[in-house]
RNA sequence: CGGAGCGUAGCUCAGUCUGGUUUAGAGCGCUGCGUUCGGGACGCAGAGGUCGGAGGUUCGAAUCCUCUCGCUCCGACCA
């Protein structure tokens, strides 16, 4: 490809606004444009990087059995209705009607339409496993995208689905795909992913993997161990924690005006926040008041919380709400509250300490020594609804867990039958019989792995492509083109180039070295071959390698046989 | 959906508070000519704008008022 020809221009300053690495040299260095909100055209250099992830991915797939599919994009609402995700889920799935008044929907992911599909085409267990995947456009009505292609409302996402027998046949598959993804995050060049235990949310099933690349600009909060035994998100990440019970002393009601917050509260007793029971309002979906009992030196985890409290939805309580079952805002109390009125959830940190300070339910009041065991009413649940904090001890090996933040970069699911009972997709066994065949689904974002390779690889000047995904393998930049034959010689290595196959980037504008080595560096292509007066002199040419300041002078015509060799080099780093 | 900010040339922005020397500007980018030529050169000449939109106030509105649309950031939410 010649350079003066190619549409997507370089831009000189940062996007404004633009927070993350990958959002600014996206923009900058033409490979995305946004058009609305979250949503992006992809111009020549992205859809060469992401057409060669897709490559990858497909290949990888390939090596699972999967079969390539491609699913409609718009699909009608009566299939979501079959599954219950048409009321389920919220107003990130963007309905519309069509010009006849039917309700219509844009697929945000595929599970409904793909069951549709197997129900229909499967029908024996001699069929069985299979996985269908697919490449395809995802729409999500987000309410808020940010960081560029991080989180968009449009994007490209490889979404597949498997099908089986036995839950023991997708355990097996879910291992074989796990590796897959292994192999194609790696190939990809994102250098630290990791694979993490993930709450399910809106896709239902029990056991789920993200997989993360780790970046300060990641939204996810994850948890890891010392060794990396285990890793979690925050939303399900649990610690082995220890409490301990002291003698118990008698209940004590104190004066404490004004004090609301656990740490107005801690210090005008003297005592530390630890010493203390906190007291979390929720209103469910259905507006019933949730009361979460918490040790006042952590935070309550939503995403466990619901769980427990089977929620679909939760929300903090306003005082009103609160008032209207009895208790005080600010002073609320496990004691003297009525668990008709409320549903009790009391996390273990409350539950095997000692002698904490809780509200009184009384404006101005609190009491000391609350004991769980002896003070609690009847009819509560006690559970794990603890955010876990960095340094907690893991739940392995009692190492003290290390925080980081990640980008979801894939995502794994062992969805069981939530789908295929719900819409009645069945197979006959050996036996003649009717049974619901077994799910697993499997995602990955792919313009959000582009993003995510630019955050692992970047330098002051622009991205620094693997050689895997980069656009091009080589740019050939002619300096001083219109002196002394340069011009002439550089056309010929261009054709040279594309006479052996070597893909090329021709810099043929003729601009000052300056201005091309800086767009060269915004393209970051993994190598660099320079011509000028200079060079053409001694027959050589330069040749770099992105992020090196280092040249090396080569014969001009050994450069392509050495480049051959050099790209084959590189590309086994990522095997 | 809550909070904050911003919409003026392709991009980054000044001008808005305090309405009138502004005939709407600068830098970058773009077109032409010339000089330059190894990490974003320079001169000259150009093209490019209904100042996000609608309504209002006024002799006069980019500037003041009302409504509206869009975008960004923080939070809530998020397979």
């Amino acid at each position: 490809m010649r350079m003066s020809k190619l549409v997507g221009r370089r831009i000189k300053e940062d996007p404004k606004d633009s927070k993350t690495i990958s959002h600014k040299y996206l923009i900058r260095g033409g490979y995305v444009r946004p058009v609305s909100a979250g949503i992006y055209s992809i111009l020549p250099l992205g859809k060469l990087i992401i057409d060669k992830i897709e490559q990858i991915i497909r290949e990888e797939m390939a090596s699972i059995e999967g079969q390539e599919v491609l699913l409609p994009v718009v699909l009608p609402a009566d299939l979501w209705k079959e599954s219950g995700r048409y009321e389920s889920v919220g107003a990130e799935l963007l309905r519309f009607e069509d010009r006849n008044g039917k309700a219509m929907l844009l697929g945000m992911t595929h599970e409904e339409a793909v069951v549709h599909l197997v129900r229909s085409e499967v029908s024996s267990y001699k069929q069985l496993p299979v996985m269908l995947y697919q490449l395809q456009t995802k729409y999500r009505d987000e309410a808020r995208p940010r960081g560029g292609l991080i989180r968009a409302r449009e994007f490209t996402m490889k979404d597949a689905y498997s099908f089986h027998t036995s839950q023991e046949c997708l355990e097996e598959y879910y291992m074989d795909a796990h590796a897959a993804y292994e192999r194609i995050f790696k190939r990809v060049g994102m250098n630290n992913v990791v694979s993490i235990e993930a709450d399910s949310g809106m896709m239902g099933g029990k056991i789920s993997h993200e997989f993360m690349a780790i970046s300060e600009f990641g939204e996810d909060t994850i948890f890891i161990s010392p060794d990396g035994s285990y890793r979690a998100n925050r939303e399900v990440a649990t610690s082995s924690i220890k409490f301990e019970k002291s003698e118990e002393l008698p209940l004590n009601k104190v004066h404490t005006p004004g004090h609301k917050t656990i740490e107005e509260v801690a210090s005008f007793l003297n005592k530390q926040p630890e010493n203390t029971g906190k007291a979390v309002f929720y209103v469910d979906g259905e507006q019933n008041l949730i009361f979460a009992m918490i040790r006042g030196d952590f935070e309550v985890n939503e995403s466990k919380l619901q769980k427990i409290a089977i929620a679909y939805e939760l929300n903090f309580a306003d005082d009103d709400a609160i008032r209207k079952a009895g208790c005080e805002p600010g002073y609320a109390s496990p004691l003297n509250i009525d668990p008709e009125k409320v549903k009790i959830i009391v996390d273990r940190s409350v539950a095997e300490s000692s002698n904490l300070i809780v509200g009184a339910n009384e404006a101005d009041y609190h009491y000391e020594n609350f004991n769980f065991d002896r003070d609690m009413p009847e009819g509560v649940t006690v559970a794990d609804i603890a955010t876990v904090r960095a340094g907690d001890p893991c739940p392995l090996t009692g190492e003290p867990l290390l925080m980081e933040r990640g980008i979801e970069v894939g995502n794994i699911f062992q969805l069981g039958t939530k789908y295929s009972e719900a819409m009645n997709c069945a197979y006959l066994d050996e036996n003649g019989k009717s049974q619901i065949m077994i799910m697993g689904c499997y995602g990955i974002g792919v313009g959000r792995s582009m993003a995510s390779v630019i955050e692992q690889s970047y330098d002051n000047w622009g991205p620094i492509w693997p050689i895997t995904i980069a656009p091009y393998h080589v740019q050939l930049c002619a300096l001083n083109r219109n002196k002394e034959g340069v011009a002439e010689a550089a056309d010929k290595l261009y054709e040279e180039f594309l006479a052996e196959k070597v893909e090329v980037l021709y810099d043929d504008r003729g601009e000052k070295a300056g201005f091309t080595f800086n767009d060269a560096d915004l393209i970051g292509i993994p190598f660099r071959v320079i011509m000028s007066p200079k060079t053409l002199a001694e027959s050589k040419v330069e040749l770099k390698r992105r992020g090196e300041r280092d040249a090396l002078m080569v014969d001009l015509d050994q450069v392509v046989p050495e480049l051959q060799k050099l790209i084959a080099e590189e590309f086994n780093k990522y095997e």
